[in-house]
DNA sequence: AAATTAGTACGAAAAATATCGTACATCGCT
DNA sequence: AGCGATGTACGATATTTTTCGTACTAATTT
């Protein structure tokens, strides 16, 4: 299975934190997980400590209080990931993925509208455009 | 993170070989399997095992060399696990993932195409649809 | 029937992740 | 200064997943 250098689940769940509450406390990153599930407090701790080492966080040691940030960003990441599990679950073809989406999960009839008006304008900007 | 009990990346590998091939022996995973990367074939035997174990795959004894054949369906597997990566990766928004995906991979006219006929469809099949 | 070949079973190790306990340092109070 | 509270460092353990070597068994060939 391809495996692309990305972060594991419980480095993820950690990230999301980050980039969504910017650089901050260990006690403050545990605070927010501890809220969805038990955790010890050591544990976020070492987690940010290996992730510091894979320069997925940086931090700021400049008061007694480390403050880390993600060093990787949302956008990019998530590309990745993404890209990642197409090829393992759906070999690679986003359009099966996308079929797949639309056809169980579905979306609101305005979602539906906002993903349509995204295709017309990706079908305009660049006919050619071939990618899937 | 959410934690659903679905097949690791190894045993989702096997599982797309069997769904593709249908009822086969070790040695053919193996050989399928390996055109894509090294590994020894007492490897995908155990592994096999163990699914047989979890039931994520069956098998046929009748003959000296067993068959196996997935016991999970396709359809069902891939959904659940697209359900767990949106929801460790996309805080749940399928919407936000399709979005991504479009924006990103983005599709060929002609499947842009399908995307939006799909869409009509499901306005029309039910207007009050509401799940993203 | 002996030797080679092709299988399966199984234990065990390797690797990757995840979790925590304990020790140690520093800060703020009394 | 002494003490409790709050932090970090780090080793160790637990868990999960992946991989493979070795032994054993049945078939096939010579």
């Amino acid at each position: 299975m391809i495996n692309l250098p990305n972060p594991t689940e419980a480095e993820l769940e950690i990230l999301q934190t980050l980039w969504q509450i910017g650089p901050c406390s260990v006690k403050q990153v545990h605070g927010l997980l501890q809220e969805k599930r038990e955790v010890g407090y050591t544990t976020i701790l070492k987690q940010l400590q290996i992730m510091l080492e894979k320069k997925l966080v940086q931090r700021d040691e400049s008061s007694r209080i480390h403050l880390y940030q993600a060093a990787i960003s949302e956008q990019n990441t998530k590309e990745k990931l993404l890209q990642k599990f197409v090829i393992n679950t759906f070999q690679g073809s986003s359009h099966q993925l996308v079929m797949q989406v639309l056809g169980n999960a579905a979306a609101s009839a305005s979602e539906l509208e906002e993903i349509k008006k995204l295709i017309s304008q990706l079908e305009d900007q660049d006919p050619t455009h071939q990618i899937i």
